[in-house]
DNA sequence: ATTATCTATAGATCTATAGATAATGC
DNA sequence: ATTATCTATAGATCTATAGATAATGC
């Protein structure tokens, strides 16, 4: 059980920000647009210096991706079953779109993986990602069958609510171009909770 | 006016053969991920013999770009301001949801795109896009003025319907890694003409 | 005659390592 | 003593071109 020596402070500081580094270059050229080079620029770290920390330019991405799942994950976990149906699923809406907006390299670095077939991240997707949006499904069709909230499909209200929360990080710059100088954050959240309770809003 | 001397049939034929294995390339590996190796095999053809019909990868990536920009705005351009609103825009919504079922790998090659900040076609998405979506937005904006359809915001109106029915196409794999056996697009038009139904309808 | 294809390779870019040197912490 | 950093470069990969040869169409 000696796995892991305490890092040094050195060691602490360049891994932190190699991986604040490869977040903004990965998030923004895909694995094989990123360079080690550009990384390690970004971090303030020659390249051989940079592989001193990670033994690789994959080791860097999977690092990132694993660091950041639980995070990503969070707000469909803290969905509670035994909350106000309603309320529990725009809360989950409005914490998804928070994170677009605080997070957007975040998202977009899933975004460039999943796009391109999530070769580094499919065996979580149908495991982990698959188990939880199950049990979360179960809670929704529960709800549905009580009358609480509209008939809807439950895995498919989960996928419109990553949909549409994380379109305002993966393609902002075709929604600031369309919007021109108005801020995208200004009416979203308006927009998706009109959205979300006109769908779920039981009838009568 | 001499400008483009007819091709031969060799030239249609491998140009085709060029454009679609370079769709299937860009598409699931983006532009840096794609090498011009890999796109002259699935087309059948060496490298430099490519290269002789193209410059360039580069040139390939826009010829590509350009020949599609159209077909993914037509069914925008299609929205008839004369039309019964609602199944105007269930209609739109119903043609993108198409798209990405028959074409998915050109919606990928624009996520692609878009994700990593659009490079390529930032001036074409602040002009003929704009353009096409402030015009259409104010049909839109008519159209809940008038009562036809529930107040709305007309551009985040639009933009859902992008993001969720690109969805399906661009997050593909993690759609069918939660859904299992199940075909996502058994259920996704339903849910969508659900959702847009209870959203736009007018009350009372 | 013109178009199309092939072999061979130049030149750039990129990941990663070897091996020497400097800085840090017990 | 150990950790951290640097210089130099090997080796792989990739885009693109040169120059020769083969196929096609008037």
């Amino acid at each position: 059980m000696d796995s892991k020596p305490t890092p040094t402070r050195i060691q602490a500081r360049n891994r932190a920000a190699i991986l604040e580094a490869a977040l903004d270059v990965f998030s923004a050229q895909g694995f094989r647009g990123a360079t080690v080079d550009e990384i390690a620029a970004a971090a303030g770290l020659s390249k051989p210096n940079l592989l001193y920390y990670f033994p690789s330019k994959e080791a860097i991405h999977e690092a990132l991706l694993a660091g950041l799942l639980d995070t990503w994950l969070d707000p469909l976990k803290a969905l509670n079953a035994g909350g106000v149906p309603l309320e529990e699923l725009l809360a989950y809406m409005r914490r998804k779109l928070e994170m677009s907006r605080e997070m957007p390299r975040e998202s977009r670095l899933f975004a460039n993986e999943i796009v391109q077939g999530a070769p580094r991240i499919a065996a979580v997707l149908s495991t982990d990602l698959k188990a939880l949006v199950d049990a979360k499904s179960k809670v929704i069709a529960r709800w549905v069958a009580e009358g609480h909230i509209a008939p809807v499909h439950p895995y498919h209200l989960i996928f419109s609510i990553w949909s549409l929360t994380q379109h305002y990080a993966d393609f902002d710059v075709q929604v600031r171009a369309v919007l021109g100088a108005e801020d995208p954050f200004e009416h979203a959240p308006d927009f998706l909770e009109t959205l979300y309770r006109r769908l779920l809003t039981p009838p009568g």
